[in-house]
RNA sequence: GAGCCCGUAGCUCAGCCGGUAGAGCAACUGACUUUUAAUCAGUAGGUCUCGGGUUCGAAUCCCGACGGGCUCACCA
């Protein structure tokens, strides 16, 4: 960037014209201030560990090469703390070792700067681990200043708009999506370990189905068509099960939802969707406990956690309780025993769901589970007995025809986990899809739209099959402590400036 | 989309029952050469988010806009 394409925000900016002065003095010198590479031999952790044992006031002979960012200064520059993603050393500039010509590339430098080092390690009476610097070379000039280093950057917008100033300053901010990387990696091993195959389908829709939910719309200009940006990969990846392109298959990736934010919500959020053939849906619940407890026992090391200063045990295996025998513990009602969608609305009405009147039973079970029961499901549990009629690609259940083999793993009040014995046959597909189409003519905006090729799909023989969908955002954010989901994604979605 | 709260120097924050803006860090000048949020002396830095209004006078009171946070609704 130059100088003049920022003329409307920073006119003149005293604290960055400085930097730009010690830029230009450096280039006067002869020194490149953004050079190509930097030889080094260390990352600062390696140093911190092979160097535990060194005495205080000990001297070693040991050159090593350093590079890292300047997080702070003392002593007119004598001291620099380095800090690189392993973790920090302290540097000493001294008139005595270092060259005058590198004295004066010192002088020049600020906090924030990103710089190398080569020099002797030693310890400092004081117990700090030091590179006697030889040799101080600029490798990054840094034109802006951070923020104030004892309270960092604590503008909660400013963090999320310019996160790679938080990721500088923040350490916290650093484990945290650091551990959304472990997370993805251990999920992602653990699958292929076990032969489930990784597969990648469309972002850009024709049909926004798989979920109910209002998609985003695009535009494509050659086609001259609308697109809609995913709202689930789940059609797509049973097609490629129909095809027998593996019979365990997942994907980790992104779906887009044009819905509200929240604390809890952004636009684009990760989830892991994984299809295994000839299994039902009990096959998932074991599925997704071995999942989150790997990926909690690889970023935490145990399987107590603590959310917000709620423990949550997260020891296998987790209850399986139904919809509507838990609405029954705690309202009273017995929904299975309702014999019509107006009974149960009534029912649900009386007990705190606020309905619209047009609830078919699901709907209103639905209604009365989340009015009542969500927030209660603080450990985990596996919610069985979903009804039929808010499960639109689940195979129904083998006792009850009014219910589908469907769960909902729940923990801290949030769904975590989502998971069927698949649908296969297409006629009773294609039915569903009918009264989905007809819920939609009646005003339901996130009913599911009819989809043609997924059902001639079916048509051609889909195995019977385990669906499961984990959140990972929501996952990550119970593993991290992190009281927002913008916490958890590195860029989230936020209004433009 | 609705309600409540927030927006002051690059950053973190004071000031807010109206009288024209302050500290710490960062920066600059100097001192100091084994410091640890280094220290000491001095200097500079502001369209108090923006636009209206009330008033002799607005960072402060009122209205609106913009951006953000939380709660609710929708949703995962």
């Amino acid at each position: 960037m130059t100088d003049s394409e920022q003329p409307l925000r920073d006119p003149v900016d005293p604290l960055r014209s400085v930097r730009i002065g010690k830029r230009e003095s450096l280039k006067a010198r002869g020194i490149d201030p953004y050079p190509y590479s930097f030889e080094r031999t260390h990352e600062t952790g390696q140093l911190e560990r092979r160097y535990a044992g060194l005495a205080a006031g000990a001297e070693t002979e040991d050159k090593v090469r350093v590079a890292g960012r300047i997080r702070a200064m003392r002593n007119s520059g004598m001291f620099i703390d380095l800090h690189d993603a392993s973790g920090k050393i302290q540097v000493f500039c001294h008139k005595d070792v270092l060259g005058s010509e590198d004295l004066g590339i010192v002088r020049l430098l600020d906090i924030g700067d990103l710089i190398g080092v080569e020099g002797l390690v030693r310890r400092t009476p004081r117990g700090e681990l030091t590179v006697n610097a030889c040799q101080v070379t600029v490798l990054a000039k840094a034109l802006r200043p951070l923020p104030e280093k004892y309270h960092g950057l604590a503008d909660i917008e400013l963090r999320y708009r310019q996160r790679y100033v938080d990721l500088i300053m923040s350490s916290q901010s650093r484990v945290t999506l650091l551990r959304r990387s472990r997370v993805i990696a251990v999920m992602r091993n653990y699958l292929a370990e076990r032969g489930y195959v990784e597969v990648e389908t469309p972002m850009l829709h024709a049909i926004a189905g798989g979920a109910s939910a209002k998609p985003f719309v695009t535009h494509h200009n050659t086609l001259d068509i609308d697109l809609y940006l995913r709202i689930a990969p789940e059609l797509h990846l049973k097609r490629l099960l129909v095809g027998g392109l593996a019979e365990k298959l997942f994907e980790i990736n992104r779906c887009f939802r044009n819905e509200g934010l929240s604390p809890r919500h952004n636009p684009e959020f990760t989830s892991l969707e994984l299809y295994e053939a000839y299994v039902d849906y009990r096959a998932m619940m074991q599925l997704t406990e071995e999942l989150v407890t790997a990926a909690a026992e690889a970023v935490i090391g145990t399987l107590r956690i603590s959310y917000g200063g709620t423990e949550i045990d997260l020891s296998v295996p987790w209850p399986r309780r139904s919809m509507a025998e838990l609405v029954h513990d705690v309202a009273g009602i017995d929904f299975l025993a309702l014999p019509s969608a107006e009974a149960a609305r009534e029912a649900a009405t009386s007990i705190g769901a606020a309905l619209t009147g047009a609830e078919n039973w699901g709907q209103a079970l639905e209604a009365a589970f989340a009015a009542r029961v969500e927030d209660t499901l603080i450990q985990p549990v596996h919610v069985t007995g979903f009804p039929r009629e808010i499960s639109p690609l689940a195979k129904a259940d083998r006792h009850d025809p009014r219910l589908v083999e469907r769960f909902e793993t729940y923990i801290y009040g949030w769904e975590i986990a989502n998971a069927f014995s698949e649908l296969t046959d297409p006629e009773d597909q294609r039915e569903r899809f009918v009264a989905q189409m007809k819920a939609r003519a009646a005003g339901d905006e996130e009913a599911q739209p009819l989809d043609e090729d997924y059902v001639t799909a079916l048509e051609y023989g889909l195995p019977p099959c385990g669906g499961l969908g984990i959140g990972i955002d929501r996952l990550v954010m119970l593993l991290t402590d992190s009281p927002s989901i913008r916490d958890v994604i590195a860029f989230p979605t936020l209004r433009p400036r």
